[in-house]
DNA sequence: AGAAACCCTGCCGTTGCGTCAAGGTCAAGG
DNA sequence: CCTTGACCTTGACGCAACGGCAGGGTTTCT
């Protein structure tokens, strides 16, 4: 037989049938004067065993130990193992589609699921299209979404944003984009901010901020000078308060 | 941030982050006077997000698509396409472990699993360590294992073969391994298999022989000229008779 | 001042082939 | 006889999503 014939014959494709001469998988049989390789019945029942292993997600180089004539102890190792990969997969593509699922059925926000904790946060918090609160949902999003936040804290929140005094407290925060870093509003704002922020979440404040350092330069960053100041000095409070 | 914290901070490696901004899914952030990249909080969120769905298993490309802020109507039919594809795996996992479950479940010959038509042939088979039954025995599997053989021969095939005549017709092609070509052997061989094949048989093969052509001279191949004579006398007459 | 722990830009390796590219070979038909 | 067309040959690049390494600079801690 010539490659596309037995390629045909057992199901394989000639490239594949190539490629396992390539990679030591099947040996280079006899050629044909034309340099045509020459195929024998033997190499048709090896590659129809080849293919289905393959089939069944062995790798290449397990096959070969699979077929290296002393099949027997190696090949039952071997299939137990695949087994046993097969299974995690099967467990793993369960999981996602789980979560798909999940996703598939609540359509409305594009930001993806939340915790229970921060939804319900979400849906205490006053309707305000104040920038420094998007800010602070964005952020809240954010160490929901890594899992750095506790479902504690969220619940702290909640209570804190459910006053409504805290929306006049970011439209002070707001009404800072343009000033100058050392306009008095500053300290006010900081001193009332404080003063809202019940002592449990003071205490519920994780001693080493928020895991990773840098993440607070990234939060300064987004804010205009008076503003940063403001939320540098909450910061550098809730650091100390923490510990002490 | 930097590189290693904003990967910290979503659960990603710097390595796979730094592909994600090669292969334009997440545009390069600012750089720091000394050429480390700046990360935003936004970009933490963005990364957040990649990850997510990454992990559900979407490809690079289609995470691009989908946060193309456009989200909404895209999101849900790439999710549901993707979800179809996951139940296609899972499906073919269990497949592929069924199969392998077969497998294991009995490990007594080498030769992998056979159709319940050449089981019952094989077992009706006498023992005989005839070399020339083992290439058929070799050449029956290898039919079955392509699915080019029916179940209806294989079962005429039995009959056949429940004759305890045939070692002895084995024997006589065996005996032909250094014989010339001319042997007067031959015709009378022929002639007397050909005999022992009943009618049904001659009907039940296929007209085109194999599928595959070349498979005619690979098997011819296989034995001494002698034998092969007898061998290319029966098929020929096989398909002589098939077509009639 | 030196080591540890970061960061940078490439570039190769992985898996199991698919897909050209740039040709030889062979059987059949005009 | 010459031309298709369907085969065959070797060789090399492409893919998905990064991992790992080389070879170098920066920052930070001690």
């Amino acid at each position: 037989m010539r490659i596309g014939e037995i390629a045909a014959l057992v199901g394989l494709t000639t490239r594949a049938i190539r490629h396992y001469h390539h990679v030591g998988l099947l040996p280079e049989p006899e050629r044909r004067p034309n340099g045509y390789r020459a195929y024998s019945v033997r190499d048709a029942v090896l590659l129809a065993r080849v293919r289905r292993l393959t089939e069944l997600g062995l790798g290449l180089d397990e096959v070969r130990d699979a077929l290296a004539d002393d099949a027997g102890r190696e090949l039952a190792e071997i299939l137990k193992e695949l087994d046993a990969d097969l299974a995690r997969q099967e467990a793993d593509i369960r999981e996602r589609r789980r979560r798909l699922g999940a996703l598939l059925a609540e359509p409305p926000g594009a930001t993806g699921p939340v915790s229970p904790g921060l939804a319900a946060l979400l849906a205490q918090a006053p309707r305000t299209d104040s920038p420094s609160a998007a800010k602070d949902r964005e952020y809240l999003t954010l160490v929901d979404a890594t899992g750095t936040g506790s479902q504690e804290i969220f619940a702290l929140l909640a209570t804190l944003v459910a006053d409504p005094a805290v929306v006049e407290l970011y439209e002070r925060l707001d009404a800072l984009a343009e000033a100058p870093a050392d306009d008095p509003r500053i300290v006010l704002l900081a001193a009332d901010l404080m003063a809202a922020v019940p002592d449990e979440l003071f205490a519920a404040i994780p001693q080493d901020g928020v895991v990773v350092a840098g993440l607070k330069e990234a939060l300064l960053a987004e804010y205009a000078p008076a503003q940063a100041e403001v939320v540098r000095r909450l910061m550098d409070a809730f650091m100390k308060r923490g510990r002490g």
